[in-house]
RNA sequence: CGGGAUGUAGCGCAGCUUGGUAGCGCACUUCGUUCGGGACGAAGGGGUCGCAGGUUCGAAUCCUGUCAUCCCGACCA
């Protein structure tokens, strides 16, 4: 490719739109532009790395058996609603109505569609199991899409949807997908990590989340958006709305002498009943008012010192959506007890209540009673307040807590980026749409599925996310739009144009994609633009092309080689051929 | 959905307070000089000032509405 022709309109300037690396730097360095909020045009260098992406993916899911098929991306609303997602997804899903008032969905994912296939066309368990995917554009109407493709609201996604006559053959197929994953990624150059996680909209039991962990640079923006716990003695790792801890076990004792309601003005924040009142945070019992799917009112009791993870509420309530109760609804329920004052003693009406195991072994401890500017001190559970009937992990959990794995190491955290996700959805979608297969004993049975995502799109904004520098982008090699780029310095220079076309034309033939920039520019603006792109290998024809050198200079290093016009291509070929994901770039790969 | 901010040339911005019909840098075009880390000089082209109303002799500027974009919050009894 000649740079003169290519279409990669690169900017001096971030533009003011872009918050996040990876975003700033697709935009500066010519790789898309947006069209409207979290849609964005791929121009050709994107295009060139999305394809590149999807090929490692394509590679690897054939490898491991699965087929690639295409399914369309306008779903009629019947399918969803067959698997009752119509209304679940809600507005996260684009709907459109054609002209005779049909409504459809832009597909956020496929898995009605998918087994909608597999009910007509999969009978028997002779054709168990098989594997389907496709790499196709989906829609979500993210609540507030930012970070430019690392949450758009049309992305590129693979998606992969097993069926399975058994829960052990499920599980088998699970294994192979995360191996595939480990793989794939591997070669994009990423280093991932597998993390347990909450299964969300989607179902099912099992899942895991394959995380790029963003290393937070000096002076950098933090780029991910999941915080993920693992811990520092074992391989247990999972995002916030799932991991699991072990709470150090607390020492905190009562100041008070008996049990009795005390007179507390204006304390209603934790930080004030301790300051004012000295009541430990670790014997405060918390009562939380929470609005499950907009109608039923949840008080959700946890300790003091302790915050609620509220997809975990979410599921133990078995709810589809959440959220905090308005000052008015709180209210409400508690007969006119304002915020701050709410507890599970005293309602107007019984509500259901989900307590935390952290509030079980509370002894004489501290809480609200409904009553405006007054707390109990000294409680205890079945003497002063009954003992709730439905207890739950919904904590959050903290840096610092006892591994629930090994039970030896403490948890860490760090910033992900979620790139991939596979699902164990068991019988969840075949049931609730029927679908079947004619089983060994002539029985009807309901397949037993698994799903298994990889964002395309965001996978490539990850590896900017994770690989850049000052000047720009650093792709690894296996996913750069250009694995070589050629900089004749002086495009009047004879010698050096005609150096660096015979090697442009020798590393064409050599199969190496390549770019010379035969631009009538300065050599500081085509160095610049070299290193913002972030081609992997930079190949200079300048001053010393008249003693037949050439400057060969690797992206990711500082240094640059020079080397006769002959040991160029084979030099070059090795680097590619020779390179290795999670190269760290101070080892300079020896010449 | 709430709160805050911003919409002026392809990009980044000034002008608005105190109305008088638009400017700077980069990019773009032409010419000349330069030529290994975003050159210099000269001459150019390009803007319904987000959109719609209103006030006024006159609106980028004041008022109202609307749309879009960005940020913060969806946060604790």
């Amino acid at each position: 490719m000649r740079f003169s022709k290519l279409l990669a309109p690169t900017l001096r300037e971030n533009p003011a739109e872009a918050e996040v690396v990876s975003h700033q730097l697709l935009v500066r360095a010519g790789y898309i532009r947006r069209l409207a909020n979290g849609v964005y045009n791929y121009l050709p260098l994107m295009w060139r790395v999305l394809r590149k992406v999807e090929q490692i993916v394509r590679e690897e899911m054939d490898r491991a058996g699965a087929q690639e098929l295409l399914m369309p991306i306008l779903q009629p609303a019947e399918v969803w609603k067959s698997s009752g997602r119509w209304d679940v997804y809600g507005d996260l899903m684009m709907r459109v109505k054609d002209r005779h008032g049909r409504e459809y969905g832009l597909a956020p994912t496929a898995e009605e569609v998918i087994t909608d296939i597999a009910t007509k066309e999969v009978r028997s368990y002779r054709q168990l199991p098989v594997n389907l995917y496709q790499i196709q554009t989906k829609y979500r109407d993210e609540i507030r899409p930012r970070f430019g493709l690392l949450r758009g609201r049309e992305f590129i996604m693979k998606d992969a949807y097993s069926f399975h006559t058994s829960q052990e053959d499920l599980e088998r197929e699970y294994q192979v997908m995360a191996d595939t994953y480990t793989r794939i990624f591997e070669r994009c150059g990423l280093e991932t990590r597998m993390v347990r996680s909450d299964s969300g909209a989607i179902g099912g039991s099992v899942s895991h989340e394959y995380m790029v962990l963003t290393r937070i640079a000096e002076g950098e923006q933090e780029s991910g958006e999941n915080d993920v716990f693992f811990c520092n003695h074992c391989d247990y790792a999972a995002n916030a709305e799932r991991a699991e801890s072990i709470l150090p076990e607390s020492t905190a004792a009562s100041v008070y002498e008996k049990t009795e309601i005390i007179d507390t003005p204006g304390a209603t924040t934790i930080e004030s009943l301790h300051q004012e009142f000295r009541m430990h945070p670790e014997l405060i019992l918390k009562s939380l008012v929470y609005i499950a799917d907009e109608k039923t009112p949840v008080m959700a009791l946890i300790r003091g010192d302790l915050d609620v993870e509220e997809v975990k509420l979410q599921n133990a309530v078995g709810a589809n959506a959440i959220r905090l109760a308005t000052a008015e609804e709180i209210e409400a329920v508690s007969g006119g007890a304002s915020k701050g004052f709410i507890g599970p003693v005293g309602l107007p009406k019984p509500i259901r209540i989900v307590a935390d195991h952290s509030v079980k072994p509370l002894k004489n401890f501290f809480l609200a009673v409904n009553q405006v500017d007054k707390h109990m001190v000294n409680a205890n559970w079945n003497v002063d307040v009954p003992m709730p009937e439905t207890f739950a992990d919904i904590r959050l959990a903290r840096v610092g807590d006892g591994c629930p794995e090994c039970r030896q190491g403490t948890l860490e955290m760090t910033r992900g980026i979620e790139v991939g996700n596979i699902f164990q959805l068991g019988t969840k979608y075949s049931k609730s749409m029927n679908a079947t297969y004619t089983a060994e004993d002539g029985s009807e049975q309901p397949f037993v599925m698994g799903c298994y995502g990889i964002g395309i799109s965001r996978t490539a904004a990850a590896a900017i996310e994770r690989f850049h520098d000052k000047a720009g982008i650093i792709w690894p090699m296996a996913i750069a739009p250009y694995q070589v780029i050629v900089v004749p310095v002086n495009t009047q220079d004879e010698t050096q144009m005609s150096l660096a076309e015979k090697l442009y034309a020798d590393l064409q033939a050599a199969g190496v994609e390549v770019v010379i920039d035969d631009r009538d520019e300065r050599a500081g603006v085509k160095f610049k633009d070299a290193d913002l792109i972030g081609f992997p290998i930079r190949v200079t024809a300048g001053k010393k092309a008249a003693e037949g050198l050439l400057e060969v200079k690797m992206r990711d290093q500082a240094q640059a080689v020079d080397l006769p016009v002959d040991e160029v291509l084979p030099f070059v070929q090795k680097q590619i051929r020779e390179w290795r994901p999670f190269a760290k770039s101070s080892e300079p790969t020896p010449v």
